[in-house]
DNA sequence: CAAGAATGATACGGGCCCGTAACAATCAAT
DNA sequence: ATTGATTGTTACGGGCCCGTATCATTCTTG
């Protein structure tokens, strides 16, 4: 079942969440820093540093700075690979999930209005 | 016509559409940015620093530095209003509006695969 | 075991952004 | 004309982020 947004749709509706997030004192998150957390929390596990350098098409520090930032907005955590030490393995938490659970509501009901 | 979309269905669309700019090299623009950006472009002129302040519920100077940034990046421009010379009026560019042409493009394009 | 590859983090100089407070310019009102 | 309000910008110390290069740790290979 396709959804075909116009272009005039799309926007609104960009506008309007962006809008909701900020108006609501959410995080100020950044493209690159949504995309990590939506990919850690919608891509199957693992996801390490650099899985999510090579699909982002970014360096390792941008991925490393952000996992920073989002990790003390307990956005996400990190842990060591026990198969594989050096490794880093990107997980959820519980702030994260209630996060995108106040995001994807807000983009849903901001949905219905367009 | 409703559109309401599922939790799943707006995270999926959310993630899509930052992977997408992200991986594409368009500017890395935070929501708050993108909260200005496109009140420029879908309402109603004028736009002052201090109406855009007040309907993102920020300080002036936010503001201000996300212009100056937008404006290096030629999204927007500003100009004195001569009618009341304290006020500044924020403007539209050419690029600006390309650069929202490509976005909506891409929301449009990847809502139909949701 | 030693040499090389791979991973993620760190250092660097530079720039943007934060919130708060002060500021110059301009208008409005007495 | 002087006072007061309003607008947008700037200053400040502090923090995040950039891209690039380097680093320590760990694994893999000969």
């Amino acid at each position: 079942m396709p959804l075909a947004l116009t272009p005039a749709q799309s926007l609104k509706l960009w506008h309007d969440v962006s809008l909701a997030m900020v108006r609501s004192g959410e995080p100020d998150l950044s493209l690159r820093q949504v995309s990590i957390l939506l990919t850690i929390y919608l891509e199957a596990p693992p996801h390490t540093v650099r899985d999510l350098a090579r699909k982002l098409g970014v360096s390792k520090p941008v991925i490393t700075r952000a996992l920073d930032t989002m990790g003390k907005l307990e956005l996400v955590s990190r842990r060591r690979d026990d198969k594989d030490r050096r490794n880093v393995l990107v997980q959820r938490t519980v702030k994260g999930a209630l996060f995108l659970e106040r995001f994807a509501d807000t983009i849903g009901n901001l949905s219905r209005s367009i």
